[in-house]
DNA sequence: TTTT
DNA sequence: TTTT
């Protein structure tokens, strides 16, 4: 009964910090912008440019696909659900709100990303097998439908 | 390099129609309404009220769930792709759209749809579960309102 | 160059509350749930329901409307961007991060919201009548069925 | 109490066409293609790089960016609604299925579109002037809310 | 008909 | 802290 997706394209602010947990989990973070237009109002009033900072978490394969390349500067196509944590600093509760992505696309001008495609999930085959699990992929092809 | 998502949250049209392919591999299809309300433009003009019908499709899992609990007047919430498929009547090539759902969510009361939660797709796991760490989740639980 | 675009579907957790700036400027605030079902991974391990709350902001028309129709419990659709502010607390700074909504849709069974159609953004019009142009939509209508 | 949303990346696989219409409203059209990813399946069958695509239609001032911007092979990031028009041709009635364009954003490194920022939509101002008619936007502006 |  |  919800639904809880965020979807932004942006420019990562800094080469990703990645941790291998337990059973090595790899965990990755980094911060992207992504920056609306400055404009006027009908009324004549500037409103200036404004940047909005993402923390963008990642695990497993996305996570060792950002090691090697996400940079710096990169710009990506972030798919993920909201989620907030709380830890404690000097005794004071704080929360911080992150993006945790199931989907990861490089965009722009092919860089040295050394995928075919820039497109990386975290399902266990690419996006499209999400809907081929166990059979052959063949078997389920809307090309042959008969109706 | 690429995206290709649609989100739609609507009614169904009619009751499922589900097949059962070779080894048992099931796929529904099910019209979904989706209206923008009339409204009357800044000069006068009234644009009336729009539905706009979409072909769904869902193969397997969400198949069988569609079979069971999607019925007329279901209101859902679907996230998938775009795809056009073509075929020959009378000789003339045709062409189809139609959305191949990952995600269906029953929105709305619960009515009978046995899920403790509405929301299913095609993953193997639940969608929580692409990023599944064998970690507990405790630590970060946000269940106390943050606010 | 960028996108920063959030959709959720969940429940309301309290009344909004809603003041009123500067030249009658309304601005409403409540939270939102939505809660990820629990499930068992591929090794065993139960992983429980995880209930998210996320801080939804409406300007204007958007806020007037929630204060009119929005209730503790009422099932949304909210389209929005994601915003940080930072404030001051016993000389410590923190971080919120709200969702500011342009779309708000109500699901489920018509309670009271007193709408044609549920749907409300904050545009000049309607969100068809971005694209409002004045020529009449009845030659491509699809109110039939196509299929 | 309905949602029609798309939302695409990928590339232009021509320059657009733009006609002008009564009272010189314009309206643009070009095919974008979005490509998936061929892999294997875990049963070792080979699906092939499957591309889609879609019939992007813009009104007013976007496809007046259109014509000026967009080219074959430029990558975009399209949002938008999916409509599906009839027409006849030797007495057969037909259907295409068009995604009807809000927001279109230039991705990648600049290459002539001359905006300061790649992030054009229909609206009357910018999209984040959505939140801003009539009044000064100073006046909404979140970061000076006392709570 | 694009892109990788 | 990115990008334009």
């Amino acid at each position: 009964m919800s639904v809880n997706k965020v979807i932004l394209v942006g420019n990562v602010g800094k080469d990703p910090e990645v941790k291998y947990l337990d059973r090595n989990v790899a965990v990755a973070n980094f911060p992207l912008a992504t920056t609306e237009r400055g404009y006027k109002t009908s009324t004549g009033i500037e409103v200036p440019e404004r940047t909005e900072w993402h923390n963008i978490v990642l695990w497993r394969g996305l996570a060792e696909t950002a090691e090697k390349y996400v940079k710096k500067g990169s710009q990506l196509y972030i798919e993920g659900k909201l989620q907030t944590r709380s830890w404690e600093k000097d005794g004071v509760k704080r929360y911080t709100t992150e993006i945790v992505a199931d989907v990861m696309q490089f965009l722009g001008k092919r860089a040295d990303s050394g995928q075919d495609n820039g497109t990386v999930s975290n399902s266990q085959e690419t996006p499209a097998a999400q809907n081929s699990f166990e059979a052959p992929a063949s078997d389920d092809s809307a090309d042959d439908l008969p109706f």
